[in-house]
RNA sequence: GGCCUGGUAGUUCAGUUGGUUAGAACGCUAGCCUGUCACGCUAGAGGUCGAGAGUUCGAGUCUCUUCCAGGUCGCCA
């Protein structure tokens, strides 16, 4: 071999070559992605993570090396020494960014060779889920993901340069905390020293960040781990990042303010797309009346109209009932969808699962409205009920019927898929809006009491304070999310600061003093000690990432992530362990069905 | 916990009303090939039809149970 004595450290990635290096003796490493071999002439695409070349072995190639360029397979590592040299005009490829060039291979050294991979490296491949993740080092040698990964570490930069120039302070808090009720189930981990004690990794660094400000540390930030032991979504895993801030001293105005700055810096830098500030504010209250969601896609119409007072007296009990029984009725107008019935019957299944009991709807054709509800309505009301609709003859009109708290819900998912399947979404928008004056609480049906909506640190609106001892739910709170695209990507909140008015709070969950003390001590504790005004804000980072490339489903912004029942297919956790760890922590596992069953044989 | 969709070759999929030996493309193996870039040509290997039970003369196809994956409702302060 002629090349022996020299070096094989490659001296440039595989995409940072061009015609300027025309000429220039190289060492290249990288995978074999693709091969052609025609006999007397190999062609080999060396692909790393900047991208692709293309390398020729050919005659000229010392014959060892030749004879082992034949044993080449996709996947194999290797490294070759060769020279750059242009291709033919009739040899471009248009479509490799070191199309015009490849390199002619005079030394060829075979790092590692690899098994037949179980799916294709490819970026359009179209692979079973579970096979994905199982493999998912080789999943994430496919460039889509790779430039995913490569987006969010882009992204996690701007971010920390952004808070790092606006006076804030970096401060990681722990991962081994107290398990706090309320909120999302914890994932606990046992203690040796102390048995039968158990650590909760955090859901959020909530209480620690806000004892940053009882410290005076003024301006925090950190990219957190989170984790929640609650079932999986597209876009929710049960480890995940948050870029979590604090800040003392401020109100809303000067968080949202903070927070519209760092998303424009991130939208022009990441994007390039300049956004107008302010932002657009919406309260929940219109957010819910309109959009019927908290998280609203204002891309498009279709917005919702309360046609409540127009049907309370009509002949069809649904609707009378619902709004007599203190819901409302309320529609949609798809306008010219021209639906099918068998479509129409989709959308019914749709808003049942969200606990309407059917959808209503109305064809208005040029020669009258047709609808199955048609009969129970006088011509006064169908008429009054079309115009409230602003209905023209092609238009679609649907309605649903009940407590607002199904109303809303159903209606909300109901205009996303009427929008998905009107084709109304222009993907090319990026729609950012606030979301404010969120209820302080919300009834819960299961523990029969009321519940803070986002956590008992909030602060309620200074006008609401007195509803504390009446109606909970007309308290309003200083919160405030961030939507994207109707996607919630960030939330916050003014924290109470005040001892009496936290007091009040915990009463007002059905909290004692004591259990207050018990649950949340070390933090009420704190706060006799001199607390600022303090308040932040949150952003789900994955999924922020997530909207910013495209992608559909959070995993594919995530290098390492769970299956949709939170285990890794990967490395095969969660699993067993040794009965010797168990008695270390003092943990006997009651008999599961499968211990039973193994007993029995 | 509920609902929906899917599971057939290594991968992506087709498989009609239940009926002969379950197919295609890509990939893989071998051979030929000096300008390929979705290289081409020839030949070949490769299947517990997710698993179990049932109905039937006969099940990839029908029924039940179950496992796995995805989506979703509940849940996610």
């Amino acid at each position: 071999m002629n090349t022996q004595a020299k070096s094989w450290k490659r001296i440039g990635m595989c995409q940072d070559f061009s015609e300027a290096d025309i000429g220039r003796k190289v060492t290249l490493t990288g995978w074999v992605d693709n091969r052609r071999n025609l006999g007397g002439l190999l062609f080999v695409w060396l692909r790393d993570r900047s991208g692709i070349i293309q390398l020729v072995f050919d005659e000229t190639l010392d014959a060892d090396d030749f004879a082992r360029a034949q044993d080449i397979r996709n996947e194999f590592v290797i490294a070759v020494q060769g020279t750059v040299v242009a291709r033919a005009e009739k040899n471009i490829n248009p479509d490799l960014c070191t199309g015009k060039i490849e390199v002619r291979v005079d030394g060829l050294k075979i790092i590692s060779q690899a098994a037949t991979p179980p799916f294709a490296i490819a970026a359009d491949s179209k692979v079973r889920e579970d096979l994905r993740l199982k493999y998912r080092y080789l999943d994430l040698r496919r460039a889509d993901l790779q430039k995913n990964l490569i987006l969010r570490s882009k992204i996690a930069h701007c971010m920390r340069r952004y808070m790092e120039e606006n006076g804030f302070v970096e401060i990681e808090t722990p991962m081994l905390t107290k398990s706090t009720p309320e909120g999302a189930r914890d994932y606990l981990v046992p203690s040796r020293l102390h048995k039968g004690t158990f650590y909760a990794l955090p859901q959020s660094p909530q209480i620690f960040k806000q004892l940053l400000m009882v410290a005076g540390m003024d301006r925090y930030y950190q990219l957190a781990r989170c984790f929640r032991d609650e079932d999986l979504r597209a876009d929710r895993q049960p480890e995940f990042t948050q870029l979590d801030m604090e800040l003392s001293f401020v109100d809303a105005e000067d968080i949202m303010q903070i927070n519209e700055g760092l998303l424009k810096q991130l939208m022009k830098e990441i994007m390039g797309i300049e956004i107008r500030l302010p932002l657009r504010r919406i309260s929940y209250k219109e957010a819910m009346e309109r959009f019927g969601s908290d998280k609203p896609d204002t891309r498009f119409g279709l917005e919702l109209k309360d046609v409540s007072s127009l049907v309370a007296a009509c002949g069809f009990k649904v609707f009378a009932n619902a709004v007599k029984n203190g819901g409302s009725v309320r529609g949609i107008n798809a306008k010219a969808a021209g639906l099918s019935r068998k479509e129409i019957d989709s959308l019914t299944e749709l808003v049942k699962t969200y606990g309407a009991h059917g959808l209503a709807w109305i064809n208005y054709r040029a020669e009258g409205p047709v609808s199955p509800i048609a009969k129970f309505l006088s011509q006064q009301e169908m008429q009054a009920l079309l115009e409230a609709m602003h209905a023209e003859p092609g238009d679609q009109i649907f309605l649903v019927a009940d407590e607002d708290k199904t109303v809303f819900p159903a209606l909300g998912a109901l205009r996303l898929e009427l929008a998905r399947r009107l084709s109304l979404i222009d993907e090319s928008v990026f729609d950012l809006l606030w979301v404010v004056e969120f209820p302080m609480f919300e009834f819960s049906e299961e523990q029969n009491r009321y519940v803070a909506m986002h956590h008992p640190f909030t602060c309620p609106m200074d006008e609401d304070v007195a509803f504390l001892q009446g109606d909970l739910g007309k308290v309003r709170a200083k919160a405030y999310d961030i939507v994207m695209n109707g996607n919630e990507v960030g939330g916050g909140s003014i924290r109470i600061h005040d001892a009496d008015l936290q007091e009040k709070i915990f009463k007002a969950l059905g909290f004692s003093k004591e259990e207050a003390w018990e649950k949340f001590g070390f933090m009420m504790g704190a706060f006799q000690y001199g607390t600022p005004p303090h308040g932040g804000l949150a952003y789900g980072f994955d999924r922020l990432v997530m909207l910013l490339s495209g992608c559909k489903n959070i995993r594919d912004v995530i290098a390492f992530p769970k299956a949709q029942n939170a285990a890794c297919l990967m490395s095969d956790a969660p699993s067993p362990v040794e009965d010797s760890q168990l008695k270390e922590l003092g943990i006997l596992i009651a008999a599961t069905e499968e211990k039973k069953d193994d007993q029995l044989k």
